[in-house]
DNA sequence: TCTGGGGTCCTAGGACCC
DNA sequence: TCTGGGGTCCTAGGACCC
């Protein structure tokens, strides 16, 4: 039988933050580095191999690892190294998918006379990415995303693992269940009530013993990922569908002006970062942390998508003061902000203040327009304005 | 042991419409 | 007067990932 060879590269860089670190400090190289103060987010391999691990408390990583060199984070210097590691990436192939800010998937499936065999395009990948921006990046190959991306978490750090097609069940069964990608805390607790601790052992049951103990979705999943069923392609151009700031506060008690000023810069930073990717947004989403660490949002969906400052802030402070009493009683330890439901900042649709009665309010309406979008946008509003005589949905030129 | 900041996807109930 | 089935959207919560 033949069987298809397409093969997925999945790229990692290692312990990324502190990878940088490392590279930008050669004090730090060979050492214990942890990247973060109050939680851990990122460790260096040094630090790692003593049990410090990502999200832990900064307390803890410290008794493990008492000689560990803390730094704060660098964020604007990551996201500068992603972007040439990406570089790297699309020299590579033109089929990149981004997963987060260090790691992707590449389809490498049409280049092997081009460039060679699958092993070798990962190689080259390998020592392109440490020549050209000095950071060490672990490579799994396999046919299937999900098969390439267990390969590169076995073989790190600093390491390359292909798996071959005919061997793929031999590979993956042994594994234990929590290698598999979306089996998390909970799932692997449930799993481990009923003695399945590996992956074969889940290969084992029916589907919909799965879809009982995990719902459809997880349970299907979870199903064909065991028998190293994974069709999805890699897919290039996916666009995010939110945008989030949150702040951490610590225990101690806020005023209810403290968390006004705290959602006024949070919205800032979000309505920010919305109007420079070019979205516009028509849901805003509260998030709140208690003081016993549960959490809960409170979202609101607008008419129309929008990037303005004032009305976010507004949505944003009725939901607020719609929680403030939950907030009083039960204490709050995060307050957050996420911009969903996003369109193309094209699709924005302004309600226009005018009507039949106030013949002078198309006229200040389209001023408006002029002073936002520029006056080719005015043309196009004031004819739809007419049809209409309610909302001006901007168009691209 | 004490818990940051950024995301994705799924589920379930209710409102509403045809 | 009482009623079905299907679809979409919104809200809230939860699991998971890096």
């Amino acid at each position: 039988m033949f069987v298809s060879t397409t093969p997925i590269l999945h790229a990692d860089l290692d312990a990324f933050y502190a990878s940088v670190e490392q590279r930008d400090d050669p004090r730090l190289r060979g050492r214990p580095v942890i990247v973060g103060g109050g939680v851990v987010l990122a460790a260096s391999y040094e630090a790692k191999n003593l049990g410090v691990r990502t999200a832990m408390g900064g307390a803890r990583a410290l008794r493990l690892c008492p000689h560990a060199i803390v730094v704060p984070p660098r964020m604007s210097a990551y996201s500068a190294a992603s972007k040439a590691v990406f570089e790297v990436f699309r020299d590579t192939t033109p089929l990149v998918e981004g997963l987060s800010i260090d790691e992707a998937f590449l389809d490498v499936g049409g280049l092997h006379r081009i460039s060679g065999p699958p092993e070798v395009i990962a190689e080259r990948l390998r020592r392109e990415v440490l020549e050209r921006v000095g950071l060490p990046i672990t490579v799994g190959v396999a046919r299937t995303k999900f098969l390439a991306k267990v390969a590169s978490a076995v073989a790190k750090p600093d390491g390359l693992l292909v798996v071959p097609a005919d061997r793929e069940l031999e590979f993956l069964h042994p594994l234990p269940v929590e290698r598999l990608w979306g089996v998390g805390e909970v799932t692997a607790a449930k799993l481990h009530a009923r003695e399945i601790d590996t992956v074969g052992q889940v290969a084992q049951l029916d589907e919909r013993t799965l879809v009982t103990m995990l719902g459809a979705a997880a349970g299907r999943h979870l199903h064909a990922l065991a028998h190293n069923r994974d069709p999805r392609p890699v897919q290039v151009g996916r666009r995010r569908r939110s945008i989030g700031s949150q702040r951490a506060l610590g225990r101690r008690p806020r005023t209810p002006d403290d968390l006004e000023a705290i959602l006024a810069s949070l919205i800032d930073r979000v309505s920010r970062r919305l109007r420079t990717a070019h979205r516009a947004c028509r849901t805003v989403v509260l998030r709140l942390r208690f003081a016993d660490f549960t959490r809960a949002t409170r979202s609101h969906t607008l008419p129309h998508p929008t990037t303005e400052t004032e009305l976010l802030l507004t949505t944003a402070r009725l939901l607020l003061a719609a929680a403030m009493p939950t907030i009083t009683s039960r204490g709050i330890t995060l307050l957050g902000v996420s911009l969903a439901n996003l369109h193309d900042d094209d699709a924005i649709q302004l309600m226009l203040p005018f009507s039949d009665h106030e013949p002078g309010a198309l006229d200040s309406a389209l001023d408006h327009v002029r002073d936002r979008f520029g006056t080719s946008a005015v043309t196009r509003a004031a004819l739809l304005g007419r049809d209409t005589g309610i909302s001006v949905p901007l168009l691209p030129d």
